[in-house]
DNA sequence: CGAATCGTTGACAGGGTTCAATTTACGTGG
DNA sequence: CCACGTAAATTGAACCCTGTCAACGATTCG
């Protein structure tokens, strides 16, 4: 039982911009199946050449890299809605694995079709485009928070990012939102050592700022949180949805 | 006197992809004109939705994010043939400022004729999402860089990383590339102190691998600082010049 | 020649890592 | 239903890589 596009879920968040009845119908037909996998199923591997592209349906995920010495480096976390292999579709090599981190769902995209779906459509190409665009600069934002801030602005920043990626897919219930990670994953994302991450994490409990545990990251005052991050708050951009 | 897409001193390089005759001539219309600015003139703001986007047809430049506090990040370094605001273009923001470290001189394109290009052409979109997801594999191996390697492999990375650009550029000579930017620049990239980037690159000096003075990078034997960088040598894929 | 910028070096302190042990949660097989 | 094994979270303590402070040298420029 595949879900139609033009029944995704998804579209309903205003997170997601407004499709023509004809990209929806285009992305469609681009749409070649769809993929259910278990928690910790590798779905990408970093290098490869996949013959196949995703589009997150459900659940949740982790882009790493690993070091040649074995440590590992997450890059992203991978929420509903997220396209998934957009390096190995144009430039033939993942730069990152990609692997579930709950039970997913997946819309699944053939490679050899990609150039056709870009080709045939200018909104469609503008708007992978414009999802590259938006992982640069979340890297970017990423970049500056491993590089200069401290492990407490550090956690701090990671989680409201979580949070309102959650929030703007009303994944959000009594300020309370599915976080299905391990400390390890955070610590991997943010360049810190376990120990010290699960330290920091209980200040900001201590600090009653954020509560993470059993799978679930409860937020009573994001702004006090951003604070902390030394980051402003803005709200997420409407992207688009392939 | 304005350079002639026809007669791009750039595209001679094997690093640059051919171009066919039309789609030479659709970025010289594109084109709208030549900027030469000196070295400290900011070319792009951070937040920004400039009107102008451009390419680096000479001189080097930096990427980079100020946070609140004053603390800098480098994302990256510019050299000749890369292309600087392609966030401006697609999300109408920039993810980071650019300035320009040398004397440089850029092609210069309108936003506002940035979709037409891009409509225009399936091949030209195409490069430009190629251009974008290629800095996001870029930021990928910088955030695991920062994130997980020590400061002298950092170094080490950041070094050959640079080297290795030169080099496809035609700008290495007897194991010599210039290199004008300030050993703060490379700690703000690398989120270090000046004072270790300073030191880190004194050892580096020291064990003969790699020798920075006078804004000139000496490296005599590539592979083995890509050893103490814990990186494996691959070579830069051709990219599409704009 | 003074001011400013950048590079260099030494001393010291601290944020974060590493090591190690304990606790908790959870699934599996007997 | 309990014993056991494994994965994850937690906590304490020692250590060290890196940051901070401070001073000095080198170069450039008005």
């Amino acid at each position: 039982m595949v879900t139609d596009c033009k029944n995704c879920p998804l579209r309903q968040h205003d997170l997601f911009q407004p499709m023509s009845k004809e990209e929806v119908e285009r992305t469609q037909k681009f749409k070649s199946g769809e993929l259910s996998v278990d928690a910790g199923t590798p779905i990408l591997m970093e290098g490869s050449n996949a013959p196949q592209i995703y589009t997150a349906l459900r659940g949740m995920g982790l882009r790493y890299k690993i070091m040649p010495d074995g440590r590992r480096q997450v890059v992203n976390f991978i929420f509903p809605g997220d396209f998934i292999g957009l390096q190995a579709g144009l430039i033939g090599e993942m730069g990152h694995s990609v692997e579930a981190s709950t039970h997913m769902k997946l819309c699944v995209f053939d490679r050899k079709d990609f150039f056709d779906f870009f080709r045939n459509s200018t909104s469609r190409a503008f708007d992978v485009t414009w999802l590259a665009a938006s992982e640069e600069h979340f890297l970017g934002e990423a970049l500056a928070t491993v590089g200069q801030r401290t492990a407490l602005a550090g956690v701090a920043w990671a989680l409201t990012q979580l949070f309102m990626r959650a929030d703007a897919r009303n994944m959000v219930q009594n300020d309370t939102m599915p976080l299905p990670f391990r400390q390890q994953d955070l610590a991997d994302a943010l360049g810190l050592s376990l120990v010290h991450t699960n330290k920091t994490l209980a200040r900001l409990r201590e600090r009653q700022l954020a509560n993470w545990s059993d799978r679930r990251l409860v937020i009573h005052d994001l702004e006090e949180l951003a604070k902390v991050a030394e980051m402003e708050l803005n709200d997420l951009r409407p992207r688009p949805l392939i």
